[in-house]
DNA sequence: CGACAATTTGAATCAGATCAAGGCCCGTGG
DNA sequence: CCACGGGCCTTGATCTGATTCAAATTGTCG
């Protein structure tokens, strides 16, 4: 689940298979605003995400804030620890969700399919999370941003006229605590990479990607393709 | 897998299971400096630590390090995604482990307890990752590191007359390297917590954590239990 | 014992946080 | 239709904590 930073090599997604007639499974919608699950209830059910996006959040002791990923259609949300589910999940656009019961986690006779189709999807959030750590621990404010901004693109950019583009379907504030900033940083950091001409920005949400080799590079780390724009 | 915060809550680890009979599957020593696996290689098997430690790593493109987690025994190491190993793994110290063929994971009918186990140390580890971001995203150094001695006095630490005592198998900067600081700053921040009497550390390896609670405050951000020891 | 690696300490620097103010967007009600 | 209000976004100025660069010390192992 979670905007997987690997899955940038690896579309499209494997988890968006068909499961719906295989199982039977209830599709239903959530509201903008409403919770899916919280941390700490019991774990019965997870979730595909078919449309919308969601974002799940954990809380620290002294309340602060950590958004540990967003869900997009073909994300599963919800994998139990010791049968509990292990953060919040919000839905911040109107959404629609397939549920399965958790206990396709243990059991492969019922749903072999389903089954492995899970299988997969934990080990691919591992592996985005894993990709997750490499932004948070050492990466200055712009590779943060470009890179955040960069797997968005490859995740729901949809081309148009030579360019990609997409939708910040979540606040400011969200991405500063999904990436290690303040929402001021993040805001400065956008700026900076209008000004460079590496995105533009309309409407607050809709981001245009004008130099994609641009964005990527500086989300390794390459400094200074963007210098010259305080 | 690794050095899961949240497992502080969860002790002691059910992935120590007795698996090796039941399996038969081989286990087998690595002296420290060998390497379980390398980041892309195929992923046949799936590895439970026995004894000693391993260090996972993977690399960014412009050659920064990031230590994603430290194995201890009880820890399952090596899960694929899509069929590949993500990480480098590393024994730095001499270490036993049991080998486990990476088709468990699909196929729960062979050795349903095995799967089982398995599953359940994926989920686990997880739920661990999401606690690591909590801490990359925004703590302080001081949170930091006594974040990463608090779980390793849960995890590996032993009782010793009123106190508990833990090894740091690895050197500092394999540290820095996983709680996202410097070297330089986790010795500064390491005598900080010596010199305000929370941990005592002799022979460099060897930690004594003198005032749990202090330490377990400092973890969760509480400032200033050690102000004045600069 | 000697050399090399790891650890520790010090001083200077800088990136991002913080604090504060202004602007924009949008819905609500006069 | 326009004025008002509140939330979110943006920008500015300052400050702080971690990094960086440099050097000293300790520990380790042949």
């Amino acid at each position: 689940m979670g905007l997987a930073f690997s899955q940038m090599k690896f579309a499209p997604h494997p988890s968006e298979i068909a499961t719906r007639k295989a199982t039977g499974s209830p599709e239903f919608s959530v509201n903008t605003g409403a919770y899916l699950f919280r941390e700490g209830d019991p774990a019965s059910k997870l979730y595909q995400v078919r449309r919308g996006v969601f974002r799940l959040t954990r809380m620290t002791a002294f309340g602060n804030r950590q958004v540990i990923a967003f869900g997009y259609p073909g994300d599963v949300l919800g994998f139990p620890c010791d049968g509990l589910y292990h953060s919040d999940c919000e839905a911040i656009s109107n959404a629609q969700v397939l549920g399965f019961a958790a206990s396709y986690l243990d059991n492969a006779e019922r749903q072999p399919e389903l089954h492995r189709m899970l299988m997969g999807a934990a080990l691919r959030e591992i592996s985005a999370m894993q990709d997750h750590f490499m932004m948070l621990a050492k990466k200055s404010a712009v590779a943060r941003v470009a890179t955040f901004l960069s797997a968005l693109a490859d995740r729901i950019g949809e081309p148009m006229a030579e360019h990609t583009t997409f939708e910040l379907s979540m606040p400011r504030a969200d991405i500063a605590d999904y990436i290690g900033l303040t929402t001021e940083t993040v805001c400065r950091t956008l700026t900076q990479l209008r000004k460079c001409g590496v995105v533009e920005i309309d409407n607050i949400q809709t981001v245009i990607v004008l130099r994609p080799n641009a964005l990527h590079a500086l989300a390794e780390g390459d400094q200074d393709l963007c210098q010259g724009a305080n």
